[in-house]
DNA sequence: GAATATACGGAGTGGAGACTTCGGATGGCA
DNA sequence: TGCCATCCGAAGTCTCCACTCCGTATATTC
């Protein structure tokens, strides 16, 4: 993995390039071009590649950073005082800004990459994060037990690639949310409001 | 639109082509090669470009027949004496083979198509057909009526990428699905706004 | 304000893949 | 069986893009 570079221009480049990347390949999928990117930040083409050897490492850098933000958020949720509202709110944050950034982890898939593989720790620590914040919830009586992080997982993603794919206006949203929700909620309490 | 060959060797290779198109596109999504789909069928690129004469029309081609055929699906499930189970076994259905089948609309949508624009008449109908199956799921109690064909279309959607994305293990995915489905069930004391 | 290691940019290079050309084959019909 | 319109495939062309080379610029250090 490339080593934080000792000159700040060469610093301020890297953390442009990542930037711009993020922005890049979140609207144009793994079709998008180095060049693009170079462009949009700034530089050249060869400094982009300094930075980043491969297009494959310039996306993994990409998505590294962005599980990282995801795990950051579902931690600091974890320590909620209302493990339910927190369970649900990480849920509708992540389904909301779902769009761009799911874009970003299919460009990487599509180029070959591993998101449970090289991609480090980030989808390991987000998966932990997110369990926490399950059995918080579940704990609370706020979330059925009898669901495991891996349909939590596969909902999570579902939802937020049905909002990415097809254009849902807010309401339509809500209203799918809605219904997951229900389904999560445990069968006798499942009314009680939710923030 | 390409109009149906008069030479039988033509129609021949036309239905084949398209047959290892399907496959191919739902296995390698829009970066597999107009050229693997030639050497598959047992032809020669210019006779993929002869009968599609882009990668794109193409595409088209294979996502207008995978519509056609979800819609007869759904149309012969929307006659079922049943509505309450037609309904949700369409919906396992879709889900269930949507591995590779999605990979196809992504390829189409990938490559600048629209699945509501030129694909012609196929998503409205298979729209329509889904939302007589609702609508009589509906009416049979079966499926709680303050959703409508959009929150059902996102949720169509949303789990088939799910499965389509994570390795979902055959439990989990029944999981899933049944969250999914308690969520869609009618509640009795059902009204509580929340935000 | 030099000296120098570090970083930069633009002009390549090579390969992949969409699409074309054209001489040759062949199904359909008399 | 023989004619010919239709269809086929191998060998291109052309464009795009990931990645490299090398001469130039500039942060940093003294």
């Amino acid at each position: 993995m490339a080593t934080q570079p000792t000159r700040a221009d060469a610093r301020g480049n890297r953390a442009r390039i990542l930037e711009v990347a993020e922005e890049v390949f979140g609207r144009g999928g793994s079709a998008a071009s180095t060049e693009e990117v170079a462009r949009l930040a700034g530089v050249g083409i060869a400094t982009v590649f300094r930075h980043f050897p491969t297009k494959q490492i310039l996306l993994e850098a990409v998505v590294v950073r962005h599980f990282d933000r995801l795990c950051r958020r579902a931690q600091s949720l974890a320590e909620s005082d209302d493990p339910g509202p927190a369970f649900f709110d990480f849920f509708g944050q992540i389904v909301a800004d779902a769009a761009g950034k799911l874009a970003i982890i299919e460009a990487f898939t599509d180029a070959g990459g591993d998101v449970n593989g090289k991609a480090g720790q980030g989808p390991r620590d987000l998966r932990e994060a997110v369990g926490v914040l399950l059995r918080r919830a579940q704990d609370a009586g706020a979330v059925r037990t009898d669901i495991g992080l891996d349909e939590v997982h596969a909902l999570l993603v579902g939802v937020s690639r049905a909002v990415a794919h097809i254009r849902l206006d807010e309401r339509a949203r809500a209203r799918a949310l809605e219904i997951i929700f229900d389904g999560l909620a445990p069968g006798d309490s499942w009314r009680q409001p939710r923030s």
